[in-house]
This record gives structure tokens, C-alpha cells and sequence, in this order.
RNA sequence: GAGCCCAUAGCUCAAUUGGCAGAGCACCGGACUCUUAAUCCGUAGGUUGUAGGUUCGAUUCCUACUGGGCUCACCA
């Protein structure tokens, strides 16, 4: 139940008791140009009117009010910025004047006149006429203050979005990067798909997904918690360059940087390995970065960050001896490794048994948090890479990178396994791991392993996260503040 | 899922050791023809997140709950 204040309620009957509409159609109410247009073409013009000679209209919702007696100044906010409207009694009329008095903050108004400039200078509408265009019904929040309330901010994005119009920016940033996305991979002659949100089963990732019901079908089905081999099988196809910028689900936490729906980027490059792909994600993140910020240093948090290229390449386990002291020989010991460990954190709980979890563990401890530029990560062990080819001379590693930027994993990279049988071993043990509890082990995909069965041509994908890339270019440390509207717990009612 | 912190008017914030719950903006009424955080005068706005407890007396202290923030875990 949503609840009305009588007393603005009262306002619109006055409204219409005075034969004036609230809420009229737009005909008659277009604006012939936005804010930005009558400021860009009027910079530099001390008498506007030399410049656009007609009457103009605008349009957009009241963010600042002054009325004196017998003239008003008001200040639209339109897509592209301010615009403000000076109106006159003796001008306007005192009919329209009366109705321009009744004007509150947060209503639409539309208004035609005359540009001038005001004697501080500032581009005005000289109105000859000035209408509501919508009345708002809300009290407004302290404009002087940001609304800083963050719940608040991403409950009701609307109000967000009027006020402060940083968040507005950062949503068009948003929109252009991906836009830049699309028009990379366009020209290098991927074609964008769209494959299954609902999977019979999820793959692709090993995460816990969300499940759903078909009433029809009767069947439970999954969101999918990664499109992955869904654009393999269209390399199967013969597609041969696919992306796929679209929203993945993830039944997990929610933090700072998580939000059970997160947007991703997935690409898929036949006759590629995991080496181009690095060449192809240095060129893709330097030139968004340039695009929407002008230049290749950003800084977030406390962190200076440069995606000048090349990036940094570096083997995991390279980076792990580095930050411990321990050396590559002992980094394929795990009793060398549980003892280092016990050593210098004392716990002895839940440690891996195998290199491959030990590196893993070891890395998000020691090497993670210091990888703040741009950082290439390879050498990942097959075990914690269910998807990956192995590396040719070395079985137990596999040819893929993770990008780490500010502390983050920001993409995750393979060459692609094409062995059917190599797959399907995978795919087994992951049900072994499964069976023994472990919830975000993955299915067995048989269809997968038939589509393979065909013929996969080599082949190098990708995943980057959209959202991440997105706070890291516009200095937002939450992914509320990248995600329209990020997931909240319901609104306590009564 | 765990720990710590926060919740007062529509918004931003006060309230002395536990002693009458306040201000600015928004809203309402009035004055004002270049304001831009307009100014000036006046009115109204509250079950202090919810439910209990301690106390002569609770916004203040205690418990539980609800919502949120930060950190951790899981993960991208």
C-alpha cells in the first residue's frame, strides 16, 4: 500500500477546481531543445538572443524555485543538465503568473520564450508562457545536502537519479562502456548472441545457482550461473567469433562487489588461444578506460591504477614464491606447503591436500592483495580450472590467465578443452565432488560432451565482469552504486 | 552464515551524566520585478525503526526483532 499525504492531494484538486490539468499529454509541451544544447550554443555569447534569434521551449522538472511578487526565477533539470526560466507578471500575464506562483520543487514544467542572460550572466528563458507538465506529490529531500542515505539511494533509484547527478553520470558511463564493448567486438567481426537465463543444467561455473519452476513442463530449471557452454556449443556450430553481454545469477552472498544478478561479458575466439586473448584484453580495457575517462591512470579507493599496455604477465605459482619465499620446487609439495601455512597462521583448519587447492589458497593470501595494476595471472593448475585446456609440457597446469586489477579478479581466460573424453573425466570428478557435498561442484553436462563429440575447433573464451569494470572506470566502491537496482531484502511494512 | 557499528520530522542533522524532542531545507500563509543555499515574517510537521525490560522519569541504559553499513567467509 502506497499512502497519499492529504494535503498534497489537496493541491491537485485545487489544480483542477482552478480548470488547470496536472497531468496533461506532452502535445504542446515539447521542448525544442535541451539545457545542454541552449548552453552549448550560446558559450561565449553575451546576448543570446543574437545567437538563437526565435523563441525557444524547454522543459524539465523544478530543482530550484525563487518567487518574488511579481517575477520568478525557476531551474529545470532536464537529460542533459539546467536550464533556467525567468518569468515576469507583466509578461507572462496574470493568469499564467498565478499559475507559475503554484509551482512546487519536483514539478514538470514546460516554458517558451526568449533566451537572455541575467545581469550575473547566467543563460535564462525570458517566458512568455510556462505550463505544469506533472505535479509532483512527494515532499522533496533536503537539496542542499546529497541524499547520502544509501539504502535509500538504491531502493528508490529514482529519486537518486534526480538529485544527485553524479549517480545520473555514472549510469551513462555505465552505458557507454558497454556500448564500447559491443562496438569492439562488432569490429573485429564477433557476432553478439543471446543463449538460455533457464537451464535444465547449470554450467559453466562452479557457483551455487538460483532454481526455478516450469509449470508446463513440470521440470525445475536453473538461471544460469554462466552462458559459457552454451557459446562453446556455438563454436561447435561453426560460429567461430560469439560474445554474449548479458546477466548471470549466483544464489551467494551479497557484499560491496556482489549482487546476486551481475552482468557479463563472455566471448568465444576460435583459432585463438589464451596468449591473443591477453593482446585482445589489453587493447579492449585501455581503450574503454580512455573512452570514458580520457586517459589511462584512474584512481579508486586509495589505489593509482594504470591501463597503459602492456600489462603485467606473470605465472601463478611465479607470484606465489615471490610474496612467500617459497620456491617453485616447494610449491609442488603440499606437506611443504601445510607446514609453511601452519607455520605462519597457526590454523590448521580445512587445508587442501593437493598443490592445486594450495596455490589457490596460497594466492588469494599472499599475491591478491597486491595486485593493483593490471596484472596477468597464468599458469592455473587443471584442477581448479575444470574447463581449461591443459598446457602442452605441463598436464597438470592449464593455458589460462585470471586479469587482476585492484585487488580484484576482473576476467577469467582459457584456452578452451576441445578433448571430448578429457571433458567428460572433468565433468566426472566434479560430480564425485558433488556427491560428497560440495554444492557449487558442477553438473555433467552429457549434451556438452556430445557437442564436443563432434568437434570443437581450438579455441580461446572469456568472461569479464561487467559491473567491477564499470565501478573500477567510475570511481564507484560499491556495485549498488553501478546497478540500477541492486537486490534488497523487501521494505519492512507496519 | 559470523563479528562490529548505525536507525530521531519527507530530507540533512542536533539534543549536556537518565530530566520539557530541536534546527535548516521541503510543505502551508504573508511581503518582495535579476534570484541562484534568495531574503524577511508567521504556521504546521514526531508512538525517537518494532516489541519488551530497568527507572519517579528512557532518544539516552538492557534484551530480542526488523532494516542498513563495514569487515570476514563463499564468490565474479
Amino acid at each position: 500500500m502506497y499512502t497519499f499525504d492529504p494535503k498534497w492531494l489537496e493541491k491537485l484538486d485545487a489544480m483542477r477546481a482552478s480548470g488547470q490539468e496536472p497531468y496533461p499529454s506532452a502535445v504542446g509541451l515539447v521542448p525544442t531543445h535541451t539545457s545542454a544544447e541552449l548552453h552549448t550554443a550560446c558559450e561565449g555569447s553575451l546576448d543570446p538572443k543574437t545567437v538563437i534569434p526565435g523563441e525557444v521551449a524547454v522543459a524539465g522538472r523544478v530543482m530550484f524555485r525563487n518567487v518574488m511578487g511579481k517575477a520568478m526565477f525557476l531551474r529545470l533539470q532536464d537529460r542533459a543538465g539546467f536550464i533556467q526560466v525567468y518569468a515576469r507578471r507583466e509578461e507572462v500575464g496574470e493568469a499564467a503568473f498565478s499559475v507559475l506562483k503554484g509551482i512546487d520543487i519536483g514539478d514538470f514544467v514546460w516554458a517558451h520564450g526568449t533566451l537572455m542572460r541575467t545581469k550575473t550572466g547566467e543563460l535564462s528563458v525570458q517566458a512568455k508562457d510556462g505550463k505544469f507538465a506533472a505535479k509532483n506529490l512527494s515532499p522533496f529531500p533536503d537539496r542542499f545536502h546529497t541524499l547520502s542515505d544509501v539504502e535509500l539511494r538504491s531502493r528508490q533509484r529514482y529519486v537518486d537519479l534526480f538529485m544527485n547527478p553524479e549517480s545520473q553520470a555514472t549510469f551513462r558511463t555505465r552505458s557507454a562502456v558497454v556500448r564500447y564493448i559491443r562496438d569492439f567486438f562488432h569490429a573485429r567481426d564477433f557476432i553478439e548472441v543471446e543463449t538460455p537465463m533457464m537451464q535444465t543444467i547449470p554450467g559453466g561455473a562452479t557457483a551455487r545457482p538460483f532454481i526455478t519452476h516450469h509449470n508446463a513442463l513440470d521440470i525445475d530449471l536453473y538461471m544460469r550461473v554462466a552462458p559459457e557452454l552454451f557459446l562453446k556449443r556455438l563454436i561447435v556450430g561453426g560460429m567461430e567469433r560469439v560474445f554474449e553481454v548479458n546477466r548471470n545469477f549466483r544464489n551467494e552472498g551479497l557484499s560491496h562487489k556482489h549482487n546476486p544478478e551481475f552482468t557479463m561479458l563472455e566471448f568465444y575466439w576460435a583459432w585463438a588461444t589464451y596468449k591473443e586473448l591477453m593482446d585482445l584484453t589489453e587493447t579492449l580495457l585501455s581503450g574503454v578506460c580512455v573512452q570514458v575517462t580520457g586517459g589511462h591512470q584512474i584512481k579508486f579507493n586509495d589505489m593509482d591504477i594504470d591501463f597503459t599496455t602492456p600489462f603485467r604477465r606473470a605465472d601463478m605459482d611465479v607470484l606465489i614464491s615471490e610474496a612467500t619465499g617459497l620456491s617453485l620446487h616447494e610449491l609442488r609439495d603440499s606437506a611443504r606447503m601445510t607446514a609453511f601455512w601452519v607455520e605462519k597462521n597457526g590454523s590448521t583448519d580445512a587445508l587442501p591436500h593437493t598443490f592445486g587447492r594450495w596455490w589457490e589458497k596460497l594466492f588469494e593470501h599472499y599475491v591478491e592483495p597486491n595486485l593493483v595494476n593490471p596484472t596477468f595471472v597464468t599458469g592455473f593448475p587443471a584442477e581448479i580450472s575444470p574447463l581449461a585446456r591443459r598446457s602442452d609440457g605441463d598436464p597438470d597446469r592449464t593455458d589460462r590467465f585470471e586479469l587482476y586489477v585492484a585487488r580484484w579478479e576482473l576476467a577469467n581466460a582459457f584456452t578452451e578443452l576441445n578433448d571430448p573424453v578429457d571433458q567428460a573425466e572433468r565433468f566426472a570428478a566434479q560430480v564425485k565432488a558433488k556427491d560428497a557435498g560440495d554444492a557449487e561442484a558442477m553438473h555433467f553436462d552429457a549434451d556438452y560432451i556430445r557437442a564436443l563429440a563432434y568437434g570443437m575447433p581450438p579455441t580461446a573464451g572469456e568472461g569479464i565482469g561487467i559491473d567491477r569494470l564499470v565501478m573500477l572506470l567510475t570511481g564507484r566502491t560499491s556495485i549498488r552504486e553501478v546497478i540500477l537496482f541492486p537486490t534488497h531484502r523487501p521494505e519492512a511494512h507496519g
